[in-house]
RNA sequence: GCGCCCGUAGCUCAGCUGGAUAGAGCGACGGACUUCGAAUCCGUAGGUCGCAGGUUCGAUUCCUGUCGGACGCACCA
């Protein structure tokens, strides 16, 4: 499709160019350079539309006359002719393409087993951070929408051709971790999670909100907290004993969340090993004289020229803080990976705190510096407002599943399903796991979005169990097709026969999705898949409707739209999984 | 105060580099299951695209201002 844009665009460009010698004006490169191609508003306008509005002021005729020129030169071209036809409609220069050729190359290609792997960032090398959660509680909503979108971009990516690698960078030191630590050293007398009968990261994040009744009892918690940091930089081996024990029972529990919604990382690194990385690096700019001393001993930067503002780089005692680790970890990252481009999927509050860590690197002098991204995302906010740990309104990642897995179930259960489904509890999940990554990922990422718990547990309309629900449609045709029923075994596969409309239409649409990837994976987006995925579906269920497959009187139409049926399936099968939804094959 | 993001139908959201009557879903109302799965489909109602200027042949899209909301401006992470 993209080849046949550029194509069509060249074809254009060339009839502009000889209307314009003939109207006596010289048609400069802007002239071409101002040719846009747009998708027409109704299919029975043709598959591309040229606004002929800029060309007016430069030829000295109206829109409609230029259109129609360029319509009769383009007729005259047997080259154009065998890629399609054009004709005026109005100011617009509308083409609709020679459909046979492009049926045939669509299914073949979408039927093939590249389908879904391009090559444009082949041999690009791509680190992306996401998820790096707290070792000091479960994962929540917010969370969840974090390792969507880093999931879903490193498949994108790979897809693309890239050589991803996924990072999660744990965040397993610091005051927070001490305080659960410090309320289980109070309240937990030595039980295991097993003893409460609680997952092992619950297990700790129950402590840690306990902290507050510790707060409460003793008015000196907080001070005991930086007491337990300071023994734990110390290196005590009662506390790091402890420390051990606590961050494991976090790190299992997390990591089975991860399994459950099948997100998976080439890398754990742990902010205990990487917290001091940067301060050699930071000295190194001091002798450099990127950096400068206050009289205190603390070292800064002056970013006032970037816009930005002056910012302290190492204490005055010499340690470092948040934006010195993540100096060094850049740096580190890269020697350890030479990435070509580092994707840090982080929430938008922290927009100011990557602008001056990029800012710092380029100041450094280092050159993939400028490669550097910072993937920003809004929160989740519930109809309530912000959640808050404190008011215990934080959306758990674990109950949230098991909720919307309960009522897949629950459906499946009410259809009468049971039986066709098989493995009902395996099914549900997937379900689940469906609507929840493409509830999170149909929205742009910036935007903050509100999750209204009954609302949003809905499986009609534009959810993703929709998508899945016509991935299993198309699987169940193709079963009954493979089981000998229906008239397509008789028939023989004519890719003509699926010129008309309504087939044509979706072949259309399939041929959009490589396309649609490349953008989604230019601009980082996942959404534009997802909402790709969500109009492949509508225009599937809609000719489903209309256009029998197998019970159809003619077999080689039969035959042929069941290779239709295929490549709508694999489309869906490739498509769904870039955007972490299981793909169904029954449900 | 400065910075950044957001403001589209009652609600939740789409709307690609500016382009042909602004799209879905939910909710409301009315239809369609003796044919490939009704988690579906079709139809009706519902919008001064926050507001005001500007650029342009053309602005929901770009610019400026303004109002409203979120977030950030720690020797916390």
């Amino acid at each position: 499709m993209t080849e046949l844009k550029t194509a069509w665009k060249n074809i254009v460009a060339g009839a502009l160019e000889a209307y314009a010698r003939e109207r006596g004006v010289e048609a400069g490169p802007d002239l071409v350079s101002a040719i846009v191609i747009e998708r027409p508003p109704k299919a029975e306008l043709g598959d591309l539309g040229f606004p002929m509005f800029p060309f007016a002021k430069l030829l000295r005729s109206a829109p409609a006359q230029v259109a129609a020129a360029l319509a009769s030169k383009i007729a005259a071209d047997p080259a154009a002719g065998a890629r399609g036809q054009a004709r005026a409609e109005g100011p617009y220069l509308n083409v609709s393409l020679a459909r046979p050729g492009i049926c045939g190359a669509t299914i073949a290609a979408a039927t093939s087993p590249g389908w879904g792997s391009f090559g444009f960032l082949a041999g690009k090398k791509v680190m992306i951070e996401f998820s790096s959660p707290n070792t000091n509680k479960p994962l929540h909503l917010g969370h969840l929408r974090n390792n969507a979108l880093g999931e879903s971009i490193s498949r994108i990516l790979s897809a693309a051709g890239a050589e991803v690698r996924k990072v999660n960078h744990i965040n397993d030191r610091g005051v927070h971790i001490c305080k659960s630590m410090l309320a289980y050293q109070r309240y937990g007398e030595g039980r295991l999670p097993a003893d409460e009968g609680l997952k092992s990261d619950h297990f700790v994040g129950k402590y840690y909100v306990m902290f507050n009744k510790l707060k409460e009892e003793d008015p000196r918690a907080e001070e005991a907290a930086q007491g337990l940091l300071r023994r734990w930089e110390a290196g005590e081996s009662e506390v790091i004993e402890l420390w051990k024990r606590m961050n494991g029972w976090a790190i299992e529990g997390i990591k089975a969340t991860y399994e459950r919604t099948d997100v998976c990382f080439d890398l754990y690194d742990f902010e205990s090993d990487t917290y001091e990385l940067g301060r050699a690096e930071v000295l190194k700019g001091l002798a450099a004289g990127v950096f400068y001393k206050e009289e205190d001993g603390s070292i800064w930067v002056d970013l006032e020229d970037a816009g930005l503002d002056k910012k302290v780089l190492l204490r005055k005692d010499g340690t470092s803080l948040y934006i010195t680790q993540d100096i060094g970890t850049a740096i580190f990252r890269h020697g350890d990976w030479p990435y070509d481009r580092l994707i840090y999927v982080v929430a938008n509050e922290q927009q100011y705190h990557f602008k001056v860590l990029f800012e710092v690197l380029k100041r450094l002098g280092f050159e993939w510096a400028a490669e550097l991204h910072h993937l920003a995302y809004g929160l989740v906010n519930l109809p309530s407002g912000r959640m808050k740990t404190r008011e215990g309104t934080v959306v758990d990642a674990d109950d949230l599943m098991d909720e919307i897995s309960a009522l897949a179930a629950k459906e499946i259960e009410e259809k009468g399903r049971e039986g066709a489904v098989g493995d009902m509890a395996g099914v549900a999940e997937k379900i689940a796991l469906g609507a929840l990554h493409y509830y999170l990922l149909q929205t742009g990422p910036m935007k903050d979005m509100l999750y209204d718990t009954e609302a949003s547990l809905s499986f009609t309309g534009d959810t993703g169990p929709y998508i899945q629900y016509m991935g299993a449609r198309a699987s169940s045709i193709l079963r009954k097709h493979e089981a000998g029923e229906g008239n397509a075994v008789k028939g023989r596969v004519r890719f003509e026969l699926l010129c008309g409309d309504a087939d044509w239409n979706l072949v259309k649409r399939i041929a959009e999705f490589p396309e649609t990837l490349e953008a989604s994976a230019k601009a980082m987006e996942p959404s534009l898949l997802a909402g790709y995925l969500h109009d492949l579906a509508v225009d599937f269920s809609a000719w489903y409707r209309d256009n029998p497959v197998l019970n159809n009187s003619d077999a080689d139409l039969s035959a042929s739209r069941v290779e239709l049926v295929r490549a709508v399936r694999a489309t869906l099968q490739a498509g769904t999984r870039l955007v972490c939804m299981p793909f169904l094959e029954s449900m």
